[in-house]
DNA sequence: CTGGATCCATGTTGATACTG
DNA sequence: CAGTATCAACATGGATCCAG
């Protein structure tokens, strides 16, 4: 991870840089909603509208293209129920888990530090303003 | 953290909610250039252009503002050193240690997750092509 | 119910030039 | 050396409407 701007070596793959990988993982729990959403997949398996209502004010553009990355990256699956009306189920893959325990050191990271943080943001604004 | 949608409660700070720092945070690791900041950091205290070639194609615009962001996170100190030419030394603090110990996490976690990966983005790409 | 398509507001990153 | 200022390009997220 230390050298994730030498850039791509090879073109017979987008990412056979594992350093790229570790970026593109971090960008993705990074982002808006994915990290959310895994933490509401992490009690069970939910249907496409229980999520949408589960993650709050989300719009159903961001959950669908949110669960599409998930699911390209393999820490999501989709499982379509032929049904009328169609049913669809979105459950946390064995590596999709890992992730989340992973977030989860991220939330006891900030319980444990949160007095640092806010001291930190408080101390930035006191000089900024 | 399964309740980050429900808003600010109180108007006294910014982000009282813990489940706000969660993202905040994960934001600013899942970013472009802190997570590979944080690791040079982590090996040592840097100067500002040493950190500039050190992470690569990272302009200084850019690598300002990801310092001034860490810093005010307090993941990250800065000392000016009052002599000419100016010479300023940034390095990580315990809480930014700590956070760059899960980062390393998520690296471990992409080393033994890789091949799952890859092989769910090559069946995005089978399925879309 | 699930989700695609379009249009749009905003934030983030990058290139470049200039300063103490 | 260590930044700041400005402008342009791109990515992300959101609102709304439409369809199987």
């Amino acid at each position: 991870m230390a050298d994730a701007r030498k850039g791509a070596a090879s073109p017979t793959a987008e990412e056979l840089d594992p350093c790229d990988v570790v970026r593109s993982i971090l960008g993705r729990v990074g982002d808006k909603w994915s990290a959310v959403v895994m933490d509401e997949l992490a009690a069970g398996p939910r249907r496409f509208n229980e999520l949408r209502r589960l993650v709050s004010p989300i719009t159903q553009r961001v959950l669908t293209s949110t669960l599409r990355a998930l699911e390209g990256d393999g820490l999501v699956t989709r499982t379509v129920h032929p049904t009328i009306p169609p049913q669809v189920e979105y459950a946390l893959t064995d590596s999709g888990r890992a992730l989340h325990a992973i977030i989860k050191n991220v939330a006891a990271w900030t319980d444990a530090y949160l007095g640092t943080v806010h001291a930190a943001r408080s101390a930035r604004k006191d000089s900024a303003g």
